[in-house]
DNA sequence: AACCCGGGGGG
DNA sequence: CCCCCAGGGTT
């Protein structure tokens, strides 16, 4: 049996049962394509299921603001895709009739929407030919087919993707691409694969040369630069507070937080804060430090060494936010928890 | 081509 | 501590 047919086989068998694959509708295939980029399908569920209660049709997101899809969002991370696909949804909702466009190449054109999601969508929403190229895929090809080409090398994105096209199975072309992913995501896994129960243990090269363990290849690791942040966590006379919202470059773009004040090493004393412009202005009855413990908030380049100031003022904030509305903005992870913890 | 963008889970 | 995850966008 042929390597396609022999993934489909065994996804048949094998593959769990998920909501994304009870449907061919084109708007959920991709709500669930953007979530599980980079995301782990357990921690994408529950995600798919929020959105689809909070926003059924397209035109549901279309209508909802961007401060209402982020902090639906919230903590899955990489923000970019619920602002991308908050404008994707408007696009599609306001400009193309709430239809979807039904094409590999007309689908790319969509913010948020690169090689693998249209090609995921194209194939399993509109059965077009054209295989899909994620993680899971390159491990499997690279592993059966013994390529040791960097996965991520301008060279190996274009040698696996035509090695992709070569073996796929046109007649089954959805099934195909989810029976390629669900093999590379539960049977050969990254780490310790069970390969004495692989149904193409007979023909995988990395397994005849003992090089699954090396494949497949990836280049370079990403450096991490350390950032130290100083939120400054205000609490009036009246019991309101505020947030600011990120509107520079960068992590977080358009989520609120406390006002921040980032150093360049850690603050050592609350002179340093006082100094700050922000808190110069204000009438502070005491300012005390909250964990005394410094927060080591990681993310996969930026290593985050926070304290929590909480600042009394002797008056009342013009524009404060009441502290039952607090937990009603979209706000990062690491600033979540103190919330949390704080207990607004 | 290199870098940026989160958060969580496993070894 | 490392790596990886149904990747995409920007420079």
């Amino acid at each position: 049996m042929d390597f396609a047919k022999c993934l489909i086989e065994w996804y048949l068998s094998n593959k769990r049962d998920l909501p994304w694959r009870r449907t061919r509708n084109p708007y959920k295939i991709w709500l669930s394509e953007i979530m599980l980029q980079q995301t782990r399908v357990a921690q994408g569920l529950p995600y798919y299921l929020k959105f689809l209660e909070a926003f059924p049709k397209v035109e549901d997101l279309a209508n909802a603001d961007e401060d209402e899809v982020l902090k639906l969002w919230q903590g899955l991370g990489y923000y970019s895709r619920a602002r991308n696909l908050h404008a994707t949804a408007k696009k599609v909702a306001f400009e193309l009739n709430g239809n979807f466009p039904d094409t590999y190449k007309a689908l790319l054109k969509l913010k948020g929407v690169g090689d693998y999601t249209a090609s995921a969508i194209a194939s399993i929403s509109f059965g077009e030919a054209q295989p899909v190229v994620d993680g899971n895929v390159y491990r499997v090809l690279a592993r059966f087919f013994g390529v040791d080409t960097p996965i991520n090398s301008a060279e190996g994105v274009k040698y696996f993707k035509e090695l992709a096209h070569k073996v796929k199975n046109v007649e089954q072309i959805a099934v195909y691409n989810q029976a390629i992913m669900e093999f590379g995501a539960t049977q050969c896994k990254p780490q310790s694969p069970d390969c004495s129960v692989c149904p193409l243990q007979k023909e995988c090269v990395a397994l005849a040369t003992n090089k699954v363990k090396e494949l497949p290849v990836k280049l370079k690791k990403t450096k991490v630069t350390k950032r130290y942040f100083n939120y400054i966590v205000y609490i009036d006379k009246e019991g309101k507070t505020i947030l600011t919202k990120r509107t520079a470059k960068g992590i977080w773009y358009n989520l609120y937080e406390f006002p921040l004040i980032e150093t360049v090493k850690p603050v050592k004393s609350k002179n340093v804060l006082l100094e700050d412009e922000g808190l110069r202005e204000m009438n502070i009855e005491r300012l005390a430090l909250y964990n005394t413990k410094e927060i080591v908030h990681k993310l996969s380049h930026q290593h985050l060494y926070t304290k929590f100031w909480v600042v009394h003022l002797q008056d009342v904030l013009p524009n404060g936010i009441p502290f039952e509305k607090v937990k009603e903005f979209a706000v990062p992870v690491l600033v979540a928890n103190f919330i949390e913890d704080f207990g607004f």
